[in-house]
DNA sequence: ACAGCCCTTTAAGACTTAGG
DNA sequence: CCTAAGTCTTAAAGGGCTGT
C-alpha cells in the first residue's frame, strides 16, 4: 500500500517492479547509491535479492480426502489456520457453524439485514456472538466447535427476540437510535441476554435501571478498553446468579470507581471518544437545533447541507498557529450543526459569527450546547479558558442526562 | 514472566464539497 | 481556482487479561 507522500521517497520501490526484472541498477540509482564503494550498495542489493527470494518461496499444499466430513474439514481448516494466517476468530466459528448447520450463513444474514433496516447494521461477528452467548452464558467462540446442531439452532431462535429487545429497549428506551452512538456494539449482547433472562417481563422501575446501566456504561466505554471479552462475560455472569441492572451498576461503579462524570475525563479527549457520542445524546435531549434552519440535530438528515456535521467552535485555520491540533480538536472545541451552517462559518473567529447568531436568535441555540457566549473568552489567546469553561458546562448537563429520564 | 490476543482508539493522509 | 472544513480509509498503538 503507497500513499502519495511514501511514493515521494527515494528509497521507495514498488515490489511489481522489482518482480518485472533482475536488475538492481534502476533502484539503487534512485536510492542515490552511486556505485560499488557506497556503504548502501552492499545493504540495499541485499535487500532486493530477498525481496525476490519470495519468487522460490516453497509453498505447503495439503490435499484432503474425500471421505473426510464437512466437520472434520473445517476442524482441519481451524487448527491450519489458526498458526497461519489471521482471521478473526468470528470467521472461524462461522466456519464450524456451517459445518454443523448449513444454511446457516443464509438465515443469519437475513437477520443481519433486518436490523441493518432497523437502523442498526452491524457486524455479523456480533450476531454470532450474541448466538454464542445465548448457547453457553458467556462470550468466547472457543466453546462454538462442542455444540450441537441442536444447541445452535434453539440458541438461535432465542437470541433473536433478545437482539430485538436490545434493539428496541435502545431506541425507545435509552434514546440510542444509531450504532455510530454506541461505544461498543457488546451493550447489544448483554441487553439481548437481560432481556431473555428475564423472560421479557421487565418492571418500570427495573426498566429506568437498565436504561441508566446502558447509558453510563455507554458514556464510560465498559467495553471500549482491553479486556472487552473479559468484560462481557463478567456480565453474563451476573445473570446466571440471578443478577440484574443492580448488579451490572455495581460492576460498573468497581470497574470506573464513579459513575458521575468529571470535567478531567473530558480533556484532550477527540470525537471518536464515548462521551463524545453522549455529548450528542445530552445536547440533542436537551432541544438542540441546527443555527441556521432550527432543524433539530440528528445522524440521519438526508441532503447535504442538512447533514450533520462536527462543527469547530473555534475553527481549526483560526488556532493553526497557537495550538496544536490535538488541542483544536478537543471535544470541548466541538458543536453539532448542519452542513451548510459549518461550511458558511468556515474559518471565522467566533467573535465574528456568534454576534449576529445572537442577534437573530438569542442565546438558546448556544445554550443548548452548552456553550459559552461571554465576549472575553471568545478570543484565541483564552482558548484554553473557554475550553476549561464549556467542560464545565457539558459536565453538568451530562450528568442531568444521565440521571434523569 | 511474558508473548499473545482482541477490540477500540489514535493518527495520518487522501478524498470531497462548497464558498469566496 | 484556491482554501478550509469535513469524511473516509488504513495501519499502528493501547490496554488488560489469558495461557504456557
Amino acid at each position: 500500500m503507497s500513499t502519495r507522500k511514501l511514493e515521494q521517497l527515494p528509497r521507495w520501490v514498488k515490489v511489481t517492479e522489482v518482480f518485472k526484472s533482475d536488475s538492481d541498477a534502476p533502484f539503487l540509482k534512485q536510492a542515490g547509491v552511486t556505485g560499488f564503494e557506497d556503504p548502501r550498495y552492499e545493504k540495499y542489493s541485499q535487500r532486493l535479492a530477498r525481496l525476490r527470494g519470495i519468487r522460490k518461496y516453497v509453498y505447503r499444499m495439503d490435499v484432503l480426502e474425500r471421505r473426510l466430513s464437512y466437520d472434520e474439514v473445517t476442524e482441519i481448516f481451524v487448527r491450519v489456520n489458526s498458526l497461519g494466517a489471521k482471521l478473526r476468530s468470528s470467521d472461524l466459528a462461522l466456519a464450524q457453524i456451517t459445518a454443523k448447520w448449513r444454511g446457516a450463513l443464509k438465515t443469519f444474514q437475513a437477520f443481519q439485514t433486518q436490523c441493518g433496516k432497523a437502523g442498526f447494521d452491524l457486524d455479523l461477528g456480533l450476531h454470532l456472538k450474541n448466538l454464542v452467548s445465548f448457547a453457553t452464558g458467556q462470550s468466547r467462540f472457543l466453546t462454538v466447535g462442542g455444540l450441537s446442531l441442536e444447541a445452535l439452532q434453539v440458541a438461535w431462535r432465542e437470541c433473536v427476540p433478545g437482539m430485538e429487545f436490545a434493539l428496541n429497549f435502545l431506541k425507545s428506551n435509552v434514546g440510542i437510535d444509531s450504532p455510530a452512538l454506541l461505544s461498543s456494539p457488546f451493550l447489544l449482547v448483554t441487553l439481548a441476554n437481560y432481556g431473555h433472562r428475564r423472560n421479557y417481563q421487565i418492571s418500570a422501575e427495573e426498566s429506568h435501571r437498565l436504561r441508566y446501566w446502558a447509558l453510563v456504561a455507554n458514556a464510560k466505554g465498559r467495553y471500549s478498553r482491553g479486556s472487552s471479552e473479559t468484560l462481557l462475560d463478567q456480565d453474563l455472569a451476573t445473570f446466571g446468579d440471578g443478577g440484574g441492572a443492580n448488579e451490572l451498576i455495581d460492576r460498573l461503579r468497581l470497574q470506573m470507581g464513579r459513575l458521575d462524570i468529571t470535567a478531567e475525563e473530558l480533556e484532550g479527549r477527540n470525537q471518536r471518544s464515548a462521551l463524545f457520542k453522549t455529548m450528542f445524546l445530552a445536547f440533542r435531549a436537551a432541544g438542540a437545533k441546527d443555527w441556521r434552519s432550527n432543524l433539530a440535530i440528528a445522524l440521519d438528515h438526508s441532503g447535504a447541507s442538512h447533514r450533520l456535521q462536527f462543527h469547530h467552535i473555534f475553527p481549526k485555520a483560526a488556532l493553526k498557529n497557537s495550538y496544536t491540533s490535538r488541542e483544536a480538536d478537543d471535544i470541548a472545541n466541538l458543536a453539532f450543526i448542519g452542513g451548510k451552517t459549518n461550511r458558511q462559518i468556515s474559518d471565522k473567529p467566533p467573535a465574528q459569527y456568534f454576534p449576529p447568531l445572537l442577534e437573530k436568535s438569542g442565546s438558546a441555540p448556544f445554550t443548548a450546547q452548552c456553550i459559552p457566549i461571554e465576549p472575553t473568552l471568545l478570543v484565541v489567546e483564552r482558548y484554553k479558558d473557554f475550553l476549561a469553561e464549556r467542560r464545565k458546562a457539558v459536565t453538568c448537563r451530562v450528568n442531568e442526562f444521565l440521571d434523569g429520564g
